[in-house]
DNA sequence: AGCAGAGCGGAACAGTCCGTTCCAGTAGTT
DNA sequence: AACTACTGGAACGGACTGTTCCGCTCTGCT
């Protein structure tokens, strides 16, 4: 029952596999790629695909759905490493280096505007949301990070790194982390100097996600 | 003959200018925007942009080329201020600021791939390359800068910087020199900590170009 | 052993989009 | 009045892509 290599259950189950992660690899790469990119990239047939879903905007809603649940699970551990009475700083660093290492923000970032949200993402990101403030809140309040930075200015960080693309995927992650490090420098307590500007406003990055 | 509103000449002239501003606007906002769109953004004719152009591709070097322009003449100016004998660190913020400002790292960044380089673009490219060279070794020697941060970390960092988009252009403006404002604090010397993975080599950058 | 059908590969289809060409019209210039 | 440089925008040809559909394979069950 473990892995019977025949069968077609089996191949079923693991073609269900291979797919999310063609397509993970694929859209990550180009976000306007074809689908049947994608199927070439699993090695399967355009149909094993269409079997799974019934549309490409599906496939993208469900990739979407899946970083955000990533994104959830890291901002939930940092939480939960400062009820433990960890750091804060370093409950922080962490959680950046994990959600830059996870690669989702850059798939939820880039297919944005690419499909309409679903119900269940929408709540999602709202829970995702929430998390993020209390993580970023508590963080601050301990003194860890300068005070004039936001949830928002966290999100768009993040995304700033996640647009680092260069060579194979090893050298872009060393890339992201290299300048991850230097951002985690500038953002931790004390700053230096004031920031110009006001941090985005909700809104506006809601914005985003309506064509 | 400063400026006869009517006259085939002069219409064709204020067209030379706003054609190549509608083009910048355009395909900053979307590298991949049709022709057509840029000729309604013009408010002229899609003949127009074919009389001055032969193609897509040759308008779209004549841009890129006009924005590695601006950025050479932003880094001649910075290096100057170092021969004045001004302080290091103001020169290089003022330069990052600069280019920030013009935009120029979007358009040329945005653009590479989607067409085929030239001659002169590849020797403009050389020139902007060696003027970063200079100013950023002479601002790490001046010991502005930490000193782990190399030339093609200041391209990446730019790059990072140009990927953040939100709301209308005076609001991307913003936030832009919002990062960039804690992006140098980062970047001054000196540093907290070490950065980890080596920064991008040459080739790697240059990758890009191709296909 | 034999069969029904789940699952698959990939060609074909229908629609969209885009760069480029082309032609008729317009307004300066001679 | 004739000429011509210039323009607007419709039309064309080709590329591309999401989705459907058909014929095949091979399993799992009887």
């Amino acid at each position: 029952m473990t892995k019977p290599l025949s069968g077609r259950k089996a191949q079923a189950a693991r073609n269900d596999e291979v797919i999310l992660e063609a397509a993970r690899a694929v859209f990550l790469d180009d976000p306007g790629a074809p689908i049947a990119a994608v199927a070439e990239r699993a090695g399967v047939g355009i149909s094993a695909l269409y079997r799974r879903y019934p549309s490409k905007e599906e496939l993208l809603r469900k990739l979407c759905s899946d970083g955000l649940i990533a994104y959830i699970a890291a901002a939930q551990a940092a939480v939960d490493e400062l009820d433990a009475g960890g750091d804060a700083w370093p409950a922080f660093a962490g959680f950046m280096r994990r959600v830059v290492d996870a690669g989702s923000t850059s798939l939820t970032i880039r297919l944005a505007g690419t499909f309409t949200p679903n119900e269940q993402l929408y709540r999602d990101a709202v829970h995702a949301d929430e998390l993020n403030r209390q993580l970023i809140g508590r963080v601050r309040d301990a003194g860890a990070v300068r005070d004039d930075i936001e949830v928002a200015d966290v999100g768009l960080i993040l995304e700033q790194i996640a647009s680092v693309r260069l060579g194979n995927d090893q050298r872009t992650g060393e890339l992201r982390h290299r300048y991850l490090a230097l951002i985690l420098e500038a953002l931790r307590h004390p700053g230096r100097g004031e920031l110009p500007g006001p941090p985005p406003r909700p809104e506006e990055l809601a914005a985003r996600w309506s064509t």
